[in-house]
DNA sequence: TATGTTTAACTGGTATTATCAGTATAATAA
DNA sequence: TTATTATACTGATAATACCAGTTAAACATA
């Protein structure tokens, strides 16, 4: 009995063929409830079953009235929501792995940043390192602003991919981003970096960009 | 039914809530479904399709005759399928970020194999590299041999997180990492390559190996 | 007493049927 | 023609019954 699955996996598993086979592309109609549950020759409820976990993955997009469509995009939503239990993580090797994934992200997004930048964007980081130097004293408006600043960067990189992997990951290791309880030393000290970053990226120096990046974030990890 | 959600959609909210909130943590079982019905007051079709919900996206493990419970790990298959709609992208910007990702990903694992690689996974990649040597007149042996070459580095690495995004990315830019159609020249470059990143990799000198790596795939992708 | 079998009371899985609720369109009335 | 209404789709929800694993208590047996 090894290797069964369950009648509404079955339907997962049928409808994700179709789509991955091709039979189903992006943007296509699946035929109505009613029907599928005819051709599978199965029930209703798994049928619908099946089609809800298509859904919590984003792949397929149901409308009341309408009917489902085959998505055309990732779901970051979904995406994150598979990524939850790395917030269960609480300390150890997880965690450290869960870290260096986040200092290779970041880095990476400063070094695409430099390339794709605009000079919006650019202002935007200067706004940012203004308000941080103002706000040295005040620390929960100083973690706020150092995220802030961070996600100027992801946007900047306009790397969708990237993006979505920064935003799954922010959460969980935001306790650690956060240098709760950190001296106003080493805030003006994650300001001066910033602000090293920050000219890289007007330079359009995407190693140094990265390489500030990493050490950025080594240094304000401990 | 609550707001504009549908009631599956608030049962699945909900018991994501109740996580997230540390109510309910990983390893925990979760009421039966009769009793979450009576609680939730909503119909079993209605809390099994956000069970379902649930389900597919890794965050509990439902088993017949016993009951579910809380994950406490991600789940690399629902975060594949989450990531599934990535293999839609054929051409233009889209590839070109995953692509992107890619370098940066594999890039990491190779500085991270170089710090954590044991002896066994040195002979794994030396073994690799012999093959390879032998196979540069096979085309389709290379390439295969090729992809192992990059999954025992991300083996060496030991990082889950990475893994899965390696392991997520490396299907929909499988058509652009198979060297087809190359020469036997390039071939021979790509294994002198390889040679440079094992070596470092075996001096356990991280930056070596991770600039070396995103150097390889640079030029490797031309 | 100790052991093996049976049974009963859980658990989730599936199916049927009926009905509610959006949506779009064809039919109809102004 | 235009505005309204009826209708025939679509998915959403519910109530009920029953099937199918799992577990442990009850019980018969040695």
């Amino acid at each position: 009995m090894i290797g069964k699955v369950s009648t509404a996996e079955a339907v997962f598993i049928h409808l994700k063929k179709l789509i991955v086979g091709g039979e189903l592309k992006p943007g296509d109609a699946l035929p109505s409830e009613r029907e599928l549950q005819a051709t599978l020759g199965v029930s209703r409820i798994s049928l619908r079953e099946g089609l809800a976990r298509m859904s919590a993955l984003g792949l397929i997009s149901v409308a009341h009235g309408k009917g489902a469509v085959v998505s055309k995009d990732i779901n970051i939503g979904s995406v994150a929501d598979a990524l939850l239990p790395l917030g269960f993580l609480k300390e150890g090797e997880h965690l450290e792995e869960l870290y260096a994934a986040r200092i290779m992200i970041e880095s990476e997004l400063a070094a695409l940043a430099a390339v794709c930048r605009t000079e919006e964007q650019l202002q935007a980081l200067d706004e940012n390192m203004e308000q941080m130097g103002d706000r040295l004293g005040d620390e929960e408006s100083f973690v706020e602003l150092d995220l802030e600043f961070h996600r100027i960067i992801e946007d900047a990189a306009g790397n969708r991919f990237l993006s979505l992997m920064h935003r799954a990951i922010e959460g969980p290791v935001a306790s650690l981003v956060t240098m709760h309880g950190a001296s106003r030393e080493s805030r003006e000290k994650a300001l001066e970096r910033h602000a090293r970053i920050m000219s890289a990226i007007k330079a359009k120096d995407a190693s140094m960009a990265r390489e500030l990046a990493r050490k950025h974030l080594l240094e304000s990890k401990g």
